[in-house]
DNA sequence: ACTTTGCGAGAAAACGTTTTCTGAAAGCGT
DNA sequence: ACGCTTTCAGAAAACGTTTTCTCGCAAAGT
């Protein structure tokens, strides 16, 4: 048996004792069921109060079937957009009383599934965030997850809701902006392969060229942090190209700061976009250019889908894109004469 | 009783059928209890695996009296510092199979404790980072909450360890700095009162001008945000200080982009630094000299503090302090000629 | 006065595990 | 062959709730 501490919590059969009355009539005054006698249940009130008594969440959560407590999986607990995401979602779903597990699969792709599971086994529903895992993983997971919804990821699964913002089309707007700017020449320093959202731009960009002829479009590996924006300066300047499009933010920043270093000016001699608007963006020098994601909206959205899942709704929404909306700041110009 | 679904999930008297063997037996198969005959565990786990069964996690708690989930209570999750506490010891706990439960304050003082019980009522321990609480009040909640932990933030309970940044040394580190490259007039942008790591700065200052009679230090009221960094400008530029210590790397990178608005040369004109050495620090423009705080480690150590506790250690470490180190970089410079 | 109705509270089952206790069978030595 | 220990599995209690069912009692209706 649970290992007899010396002494024990005070549980609802103490405060029974306590208010001389049966151990449901104490269920029924807590969860404020008013088939009560209104004096014995000012008693039992006064009895709770004075033993402290807070009924045992567990017991409760046994008895009741739920934990009022959903997972969410994300990819990278360091990185802004998922931290954003999180936030979203948790402050959402605290409006409603629920609470948030979280699992961090620290980009290992073989971990996201177990953590998934694992974490379901705990709650009452899943959003995995961006999940890295392939398509006929994601599906053969989805029933055993059920209450599930999904960020930045879609997957035409019966029950489960998804949020994602328009990638594509947010590439597209930057790309044609840039083009306005009169840029000819442009370098996507993409994402990791495996991330749907690289997928979107990748394909909005290549519609994108489709529909310009005129315009000459190199990618070349980037990555998804700082560290690998910086380290993509000589291939950018090797590449000729007079803007480039960066997967995020943070590449960007980083991208801004080699080539700083390099005593290359921004936007003068090349300019540079990012994706997803982080808080930091508009403070980089010179303020960065971007695609702003309504990220923690995102994961709001998500809470209200799991939320109606959760409650069987018929009818809940289930793919919802957002569109990123352009934001124009310095870190883009004309293209140098030349 | 709980509402039964048409389907109930398999539970451990399904595969106990299968198997042709007890509730017991399968009990002690899936926790490697090895009194079980080989054959019949066997066949147990074959049972379990065909009908894809896996423990009810709320009845295993409610049996074991744990739930392998602690609590970690934060000011504010769109912070940097709460959001890499956070991922040091969601990491850290998860190493030793345990899940973290967040709650966002919000910055809302009045929700703190009740955040922090709520979740003490799920989980096996709580993690307070940077309570805003009076002292008199977390002395209070401190054994309703037992195993706790706490970070930046410390106060002389019994069993609670606490894991803290040495901020007053590091402020002082950081003034030092600056007046061996010449600043005679300082300015401190203060954070907000109710923050014990805002108290250590202001009393390690203190401490500092107590030693250095020909320094002078102005204490202006800042924030902790971007924000409140870059509207601060006018104040500072007022204030004729040469040399800028802003509360944490945020308010700093927010004065740093309004001095650049302002046409105002960093570090030529006046010097800047941080708090913190959040990543996004080493590439502003130019490059945030700070104080880099372990604060990751904070959060990983947190985690083996509370981990000992649970396991009743007796000799459990009570308070330890990580001290800052001063990074320096492009945003400090000669004080300028007068 | 006797049955019916209705209200409120207690007894007990249920949620899904783990673990103690008990008992049966098997192994062993004499 | 008998009694002892040992091994292993099942029955049942325990964890702390919620909820259904039941029943006593009082008020109301005939």
């Amino acid at each position: 048996m649970a290992k007899r501490s010396t002494t024990r919590r005070t549980g609802i059969a103490d405060v029974a004792k306590h208010a001389g009355v049966s151990h449901a009539t104490v269920s029924r005054v807590m969860n404020g069921n008013f088939t009560v006698d209104p004096v014995i249940a000012q008693r039992v009130r006064e009895s709770a109060a004075e033993l402290k008594y807070y009924p045992n969440s567990v017991g409760r959560s046994l008895a009741l079937g739920k934990t009022d407590t959903i997972g969410v999986v994300v990819p990278d607990l360091g990185n802004p957009t998922f931290q954003a995401m999180l936030r979203g979602v948790s402050r959402a779903a605290a409006k409603d009383g629920y609470r948030v597990l979280i699992a961090d699969s620290s980009e290992v792709l073989s971990e996201e599934a177990i953590l998934a599971a694992e974490a379901r086994r705990r709650c009452d529903g899943v959003v995995l965030c961006a999940p890295r895992m392939s398509d006929a993983e994601l599906q053969d997971l989805a029933s055993a997850l059920h209450p599930l919804v999904l960020i930045n990821r879609t997957v035409p699964i019966e029950n489960t809701p998804s949020l994602s913002a328009n990638y594509g089309q947010g590439i597209q707007e930057l790309a044609t902006y840039l083009v306005g700017l009169g840029h000819k020449r442009l370098a996507f320093l993409s994402g990791p392969p495996q991330s749907a959202s690289n997928r979107l731009r990748v394909d909005g960009l290549a519609q994108f060229v489709a529909e310009h002829p005129d315009v000459e479009l190199q990618t070349l590996s980037g990555g998804v942090s700082f560290a690998e924006g910086h380290e993509s300066v000589e291939r950018i300047l090797a590449s000729g190209a007079t803007a480039v499009l960066a997967f995020n933010d943070l590449v960007a920043m980083g991208l801004l700061s080699g080539l700083h270093e390099r005593g290359v000016d921004v936007p003068g001699e090349i300019s540079v976009t990012g994706f997803d608007d982080i808080p930091f963006a508009r403070y980089t020098t010179p303020p960065l250019t971007t695609a702003a994601v309504p990220i923690t909206e995102l994961g709001e959205a998500a809470w209200e889908r799991m939320k109606a899942v959760l409650q069987e709704d018929e009818a809940v929404a289930l793919a919802t894109t957002f569109s990123p909306r352009v934001v124009a700041r310095g870190s883009t110009g004309p293209v140098p004469l030349g």
